[in-house]
RNA sequence: GGCGCAGUAGUUCAGCUGGUUAGAAUGCCAGCCUGUCACGCUGGAGGUCGAGGGUUCGAGCCCCUUCUGCGUCGCCA
């Protein structure tokens, strides 16, 4: 049976009382966290987003009030007036822990059943259970408080951005395919039969066209879609805020990001971070940390140990060599503890990353190593000296294509420093990576691709050999990265259509091709461009980093699992026949003849 | 598509070499209890061991298949 709250008006919140609150009265409304009955006295504590308070009933109180405290359970939902008073046993756990609020009215607006997993912080419930009741989940106060964060992070970003002289504005959810970059959610049209549009991978031509228009310095908080593979920090629908500039250049771009993100980091967790950012060359990223997204929290940098390798008679080095690789080194200090077990889990890490190996050394006085018969002493002894090893350190190397070294030892890096606890959560180190590469070969395409997309501009230095020497032309691209991780990425892109075109022609496309999936933006290029340039930050991973969730689903009010399906929902889910049927797509059903072993599509 | 981990009361887990009626904690229900806050005490209910098949005298445990979730490689311009 449920009460209304006719002729009640809530005063309070539950988590703010304090004891200056003492003799007021006040109407709390929210839901029983837990209920305590000692036979005479009732304590309960009332929640809501702001946190707990308890509530006493009294042996003073009504019998229609106690009577009614001893129907109450776990998430019922109540409404309460009465006074603040001083608790005679306070809780110093507790932020109202000195107070609590003596029931002088009580209506249990709304009964709950025992929930499938209790409402705390603690809780260690499977994720899956979680996630088919995200709407409890999303009571706990950890849950509550990443969605405030996240809250802040985006009114941080329109306070900034129209300090700043941003304009908000939102492009279509509706919008053409483009087969470059991922794969595209369609979705069909009823009035053009047989025709789709595509969810935005992002705002990127429309914005650039907002350029064009003249609205110079545009932001947007945009909702993006990417059929692809779920991670941990990879969702198929994803926020980005999402931003462009027009008469800019790199430095403008990544001033204006530092500022953003150097503000948010002072709003939310009241972190100054120094500026300006320090900045990485993708080639030193690459060099120096194998990867184009460094974590700088810690050391064990990679190093070139190729010339010292070219002397050591071990085919597995003189192989790489030969090939036109390289043979690089990590020195894990204190790894010399490891046991053999524990070296080979690094290697393994090597094996993901498609390295045919790892070799290893210990460097002390009696040696260890995998490799060892191929090695003098003074072979061992030059190598310490090369890559500044002590005998309680492990030497691990890779040798191969610059690649897979880059990224086996990039990722032995990363699992060496999480083995050996050398990172610390609270710790934030931001940076950007810049120069990319334009174009990445694709051995499945068999032809150079856009590393980061196709409107993006060369650098101007090297203009010159972009038909002479493709793989070595590098862009006006730069990620912004924190913690090892991609916080987002911008470029300045190509605003005059002669070298646009020349790009899609070094992309392998005809220039029928280009007019057909770009001769919109072909076209505008014909009447004004002015330079522009911008960069997206992805909201969800900023959010996780902030908060320290292990996850992005932690941080997103209703995320999808791992094959894009919502456990609450349910969705992707079939439809009405009359729904394919205006749409003029097939209804498969299997009969005999045919049956598809995936039951997608299939209904009565 | 590949690799790895997990799935046993509502929940979190234990379950030995395959052997009696599958246990614990917590939650839930009932009774008692006037200062609790992980309240306490007494009692009780609660199991398709993810599903299907196989081996065996006998399967939670072994084998095969499959489903689900997580991590990851590929993929993510």
């Amino acid at each position: 049976m449920s009460e209304s709250i006719l002729g009640m008006k809530r005063t309070d919140m539950c988590g703010v009382l304090r004891e200056g609150d003492v003799g007021k009265s006040v109407t709390l409304m929210g839901w029983c966290h837990k209920c305590r009955d000692l036979g005479g006295l009732t304590f309960i504590t009332l929640r809501d987003r702001t946190g707990e308070v308890q509530l006493v009933v009294t042996p003073e109180s009504s019998e229609e009030i106690r009577n009614k405290a001893a129907r109450i359970r776990s998430e019922y939902v109540l409404a309460v007036s009465g006074k603040v008073e001083l608790r005679s046993a306070p809780n110093d756990n507790m932020p109202t822990g000195k107070i609590e609020v003596a029931v002088e009215d009580l209506r249990i607006v709304s009964e709950s059943e025992t929930p499938p997993f209790y409402i705390e912080d603690e809780n260690t419930a499977n994720e899956s259970l979680r996630l088919k009741y995200r709407y409890l989940d999303l009571r706990r106060p950890v849950m509550q408080n990443n969605m405030i964060l996240r809250h802040k992070i985006a009114k941080s970003a329109r306070d900034y951005f129209d300090q700043e002289g941003f304009l908000e504005i939102e492009t279509p959810m509706l919008g053409k395919s483009t087969p470059e970059g991922a794969r595209d959610y369609l979705v069909p049209s009823r009035v053009k039969q047989g025709s789709y549009f595509a969810l935005p991978q992002s705002p990127q031509l429309y914005k650039q066209l907002l350029m064009l228009s003249g609205y110079d310095r545009y932001m947007q908080i945009a909702k993006c879609f990417r059929d692809e593979d779920l991670r941990a920090d990879r969702q198929p629908e994803f926020t980005q805020v999402d931003l462009e500039m027009s008469f800019v250049d790199c430095d403008d771009v990544m001033g204006i990001t530092e500022g953003f993100v150097s503000k948010v980091f002072k709003d939310v967790l009241d972190v100054n971070v120094e500026l300006p950012l320090r900045r990485i060359t993708w080639q030193e990223a690459m060099d120096r940390y194998g990867s184009d997204k460094p974590d700088l929290r810690f050391g064990m940098e990679l190093q070139d140990i190729s010339s010292w390798a070219s002397n050591i008679d071990f085919v597995v080095f003189k192989g790489a060599l030969e090939a036109g690789g390289m043979v690089k080194a990590v020195v894990v200090p204190g790894g010399a503890s490891f046991s053999r077990k524990e070296i080979d889990a690094l290697g393994e890490v090597c094996k993901t990353y498609k390295a045919k190996g790892m070799a290893w050394v210990v460097p002390s006085s009696e040696p260890r190593g995998s490799f060892l018969k191929f090695l003098k002493p003074e072979d061992i002894s030059s190598l310490a000296a090369l890559v500044g090893a002590g005998e309680q350190d492990l030497i691990c190397i890779v040798a191969d294509k610059f690649k897979v070294v880059a990224d086996s030892l990039g990722q032995l890096r990363i699992a060496a420093a999480n083995k050996l606890g050398l990172i610390k959560k609270d710790d934030f180190k931001l940076c950007w990576v810049t120069e990319f590469p334009m174009f990445e070969y694709s051995e499945e395409e068999g032809r150079y691709m856009a590393m980061h997309h196709p409107f993006t501009c060369p650098m101007d230095e090297d203009l010159d050999h972009l038909e002479s020497n493709q793989g070595k032309v590098r862009s006006k691209a730069y990620d912004i990265v924190l913690n090892g991780c991609e916080l987002g990425g911008g470029s300045i892109r190509i605003h005059d259509r002669d070298l646009q075109m020349r790009i899609f022609k070094l992309l392998g496309f005809t220039e029928e091709a280009a007019q057909e999936q770009f001769g919109f933006l072909l076209d505008a290029f014909k009447f004004g461009v002015p330079p522009h340039g911008g960069l997206a930050i992805g909201l969800d991973r900023f959010v996780m980093l902030l908060t320290g969730a292990g996850s992005i689903r932690e941080v997103i009010a209703f995320p999808k699992v791992q094959n894009s399906s919502d456990l609450m929902t349910d969705a992707p889910a079939p439809v009405a026949p009359k729904q394919l049927e205006e749409l003029a797509i097939m209804n498969v059903v299997p009969t005999e003849d045919y049956c598809d072993d995936s039951d997608n599509l299939v209904m009565d």
